[in-house]
DNA sequence: TTAATTCA
DNA sequence: TGAATTAA
């Protein structure tokens, strides 16, 4: 419930570059390696959702 | 192949 | 239940 900056991301659903708030942010890691950060994002244009990359010092949770 | 998460 | 996400 936390409230996350919008993050430049590529939407793969219109193919445009959006500054968009995830709904969710976590981090996606092995327990050997560093892993990325994941957001969940909603396409304000087609309404689908997709996952993309998150900045490492991005605030997770 | 591995990791968590959640939509389809 | 599987896809998709990143990158080592």
């Amino acid at each position: 419930m936390s409230k996350l900056p919008a993050v430049k991301v590529k939407d793969p659903t219109t193919g445009k570059e959006v500054e968009l708030s995830p709904i969710k942010v976590w981090t996606l890691a092995p327990k050997t390696r560093k892993g990325v950060k994941i957001g969940l994002f909603k396409s304000p244009e087609s309404g689908k959702f997709f996952r993309a990359k998150v900045p490492d010092d991005y605030p997770a949770k």
